[in-house]
DNA sequence: GCGGCGTTGACAACCCGGTGACAATCGCGC
DNA sequence: GCGCGATTGTCACCGGGTTGTCAACGCCGC
């Protein structure tokens, strides 16, 4: 991958100063845009791989920008950095039309994890294959990300956005022990006030509809006193 | 993980004090800086493994050496300590670029418990390295201390929290030669009331997981009236 | 009000660490 | 080489903490 070029549109200064130092030094071409209009005439004339999108934005939304950029047939991948909450709503009866999102306060970490999934997968999509944007695949299941719908067995069934939210993040953090206090950070938000156990039952209910047998799950792994485990394969849960 | 190096940069005395005494007890190796441009010059000539980074700091605020260390390529965590009351949507932009942060007051518990997960991750996830990381291999087996979890020749089987932490115990001594008393210390902590037998019985446990033989230990060795003595190659327990 | 979702408390099921008992083994003195 | 006490290996079991699960509640949009 040469030096993919990156649009930045975000109307808060110190946010987009961050991110354009940011993702330079990660070797990209960065444009930016302080508003929606400035923002979207960008990324018509320039036409670049990728797009950070803020929703709030001077002169023009970030939905209305999305909606012209996917209007215009452009190929740019966007990614959605949205504040918590509020606009869910928004982004789910939208059909949303991006590639991915990004909830507000996020880790560099964390966005440079999903622009790479992003671009691999755009990139990836040129020879023909049949990956298709935000779409995974886990055991008998798949799960579309940009479309919020869940299949199993090509039976389509639902899945909330708390639960959509999980799965995400362990998606995100395959492999790696997870503890409570860390999922519920990541999902439920920072200075959540919500115990613990509520973790477990999101995990109880993510596993009644993804796992073949919920009762001896597969994919959603728990580790004894520490969190749980997320894998996308599957695991047998084997004793020892 | 042997003595992490973590550097304090905050300028309110009382403060620091506390953290770089908290630290110390801990088993961290600290340095300290009480104000933005000492601290980016340690940060820089020392590349800690961990950098506890205060906002408001004279002389260079913390947002400016968070950016500097950034441009670096430093490959330094860094957790930002900020206070509240300044407004959320500012300090997201300051947030942005750190592996995470903590809103003050903040307790030594929760301080410690963000450390840990932060380190872990560093050291699980190096993104510049395909190889896989925090994982060890002993023997025929691969240990992945960042999944608690233990591979024998494909065969797949989970670690408990105890055994993993006695593992990785025996791991960082290798070769030496440890007597109960010892490893007590080290993985039930100190002032620790159970027998010292209880050493043993992990002992057991592991060897029957990493051993191939458990009856004729070739990692896992005793040395009959002191202790263990840890070897990751192997070593023949043949007696003369 | 109704239905879906998120959350909580309660309780059951389960797992793991720790213990005591006993067998096996070792070291040492003979 | 033998025997004995000390040390270590191993087992079964218990108790406490952790997790799974259910039912009920509050909230919100319809």
């Amino acid at each position: 991958m040469t030096k993919a070029r990156v649009l930045v549109i975000e109307d808060e200064e110190a946010l987009r100063l961050a991110l354009v130092d940011a993702l330079r030094s990660e070797g990209f071409d960065v444009l930016e845009a302080a508003d929606g209009e400035r923002g979207l005439e960008l990324a018509l004339s320039e036409a670049p791989e990728l797009v950070l999108l803020d929703l709030m934005l001077p002169k023009r939304d970030g939905f209305s920008v999305l909606r012209a950029i996917r209007e215009d047939r452009l190929q740019s991948a966007v990614i959605v950095l949205s504040a918590r909450g509020e606009e869910w709503d928004r982004i789910q009866g939208f059909e949303f039309g991006a590639d991915d999102y990004v909830v507000k306060p996020f880790s560099t970490r964390e966005l440079f994890g999903r622009m790479r999934a992003v671009l691999q997968r755009i990139e990836g999509k040129a020879p023909g294959l049949p990956v298709e944007a935000g779409k995974v695949t886990i055991g008998e299941c798949v799960v579309d990300f940009s479309a919020y719908t869940f299949e199993r067995k090509g039976a389509r069934a639902g899945l909330s956005r708390k639960e959509l939210e999980l799965l995400r993040f362990l998606l995100d953090h395959e492999g790696q022990v997870l503890d409570r206090m860390r999922i519920q950070d990541a999902v439920w938000g920072r200075g959540n006030e919500s115990t613990p156990r509520t973790v477990d039952m999101h995990v109880l209910k993510l596993r009644r509809k993804l796992e073949r047998e919920p009762d001896h799950p597969r994919h959603i792994l728990t580790v004894h006193g520490v969190g749980y485990r997320f894998s996308r394969t599957g695991e047998d849960a084997r004793r020892s």
